[in-house]
DNA sequence: TATCTTAGCGGACTGTAGTCCGTTTGTCAA
DNA sequence: TTGACAAACGGACTACAGTCCGCTAAGATA
């Protein structure tokens, strides 16, 4: 398994570029035209069956026949259900990656660094209530898969988590005795996709729960004044 | 999904009481011999398989061929690999069960609520360490497989983290307006299997740090003295 | 326009999960 | 001991994931 230390350098670029971008960069060819057809054709598809069976009931091999091609072809395009899904949650992800790589615009500015870490939380709550559909498809097995997208988008997450806590720590918010690469990943477990899954249909708590709940947590190692 | 709200009272006397005693009272006739035979070999083969090649590695096929049954048969006793494994942790479990039960032997009764609260993290940690090749496979799709065993194993663990946090909010310990139900998810996703296999092998956290780690977000909601 | 290169295509193929159902056999009652 | 019955067996079968590789045609070059 990958040690995602210290690649932070090199993961945050890849936050605000597609990776149609990144291939265009690295390749000396285009994409072929049938190419381009084929994968915006499987997209349609896809989020049409997905709309309509719902992501879990739709199969790699309904999706090529309906889109009338091979299943080469479709894994050529994408190697697992996962990252389609990722695929089209592209474009939502975008404003929300942006949103956070801001800073939270001018909400984020008038605060401290320890409100943008509860604006984070916030964010990525209303982020998941709107997408966990597809998020969790297209997260689950993130460790264990080798897909650089995944590895991406999980290793993003968690950059900006260690960033908001770093920065919340500095400025004298939090308990200087923070563990804070022990905290981050807790933020991630309490932030993961299956849990809040669980706890919105299983158990049934609200978002604003939710919400309150992880800042209830954070509350806990604000300093004490 | 299965709103598991309420379900307490018949979830935990399931924890010390293994699915074979269940059966035998509830049924009429005993398990016939060569049933009992069958999953004896079964256990026996699929413990040698895994030790071997891994539990990712080992199919439900391998697994027949090699015990020399019908998969029909395997099936029968096990609908799927994650059952399996949760057989196999049986024995283990039990162990761990019953010293959480008993409120951790002369050393709870030595502490506090709270300590006692620490202790169920220390001993779930270390026993996540000890078995966590066959705990993921046993809990993964914990939410969405319909599998009692998986839900029992599972809502058994949620309910002994509600009881101690209760118990240490009713004694004063944590700060009363604490969020119990959220908290007990909360705690349940920090020693989640899947964050804790993330957490040694991917972010190469020691067993020390993720017990520390889990304290340190405990204490701050620890009544402030 | 003709030729060449190779990205991209597609479907046959392999391996696994999981089901189905006709057959076998352990157990119990007479 | 025998017959009846249901529990248990087993392997053929279906469906899906994912791979492989020979073929097609896009588009670069001249």
């Amino acid at each position: 398994m990958d040690n995602l230390k210290g690649r932070a350098g090199e993961i945050l670029p890849a936050l605000v570029t597609t990776p149609a971008d990144l291939k265009q960069s690295r390749q000396k060819r285009e994409e072929r035209s049938d190419a381009v057809q084929n994968r915006l054709k499987i997209l349609e598809v896809a989020k049409a069956l997905f709309a309509k069976n719902g992501v879990e009931k739709v199969t790699m091999t309904e999706i090529a026949e309906t889109a009338c091609i091979g299943k080469g072809t479709l894994y050529r395009h994408f190697s697992y259900k996962g990252e389609l899904c990722l695929a089209l949650l592209q474009e939502t992800s975008r404003a929300f990656q942006n949103d956070v790589l801001s800073g939270f615009g001018e909400e984020g500015r008038r605060t401290t660094a320890l409100g943008r870490l509860y604006l984070y939380v916030d964010r990525s709550i209303d982020f998941m209530e709107q997408n966990h559909a597809l998020l969790r498809p297209a997260l689950e097995n993130a460790s264990a898969q080798h897909n650089t997208d995944q590895l991406v988008a999980y290793a993003s997450m968690r950059l900006l988590g260690a960033v908001l806590l770093k920065e919340a720590v500095a400025s004298g918010e939090c308990r200087s005795d923070l563990d804070i690469e022990y905290m981050t990943d807790a933020l991630q477990g309490l932030l993961g996709i299956e849990l809040f899954i669980y706890q919105r249909q299983a158990i049934g708590l609200s978002v604003d729960r939710l919400k309150a709940g992880v800042r209830q947590v954070l509350e806990g190692i604000v300093t004490k004044s």
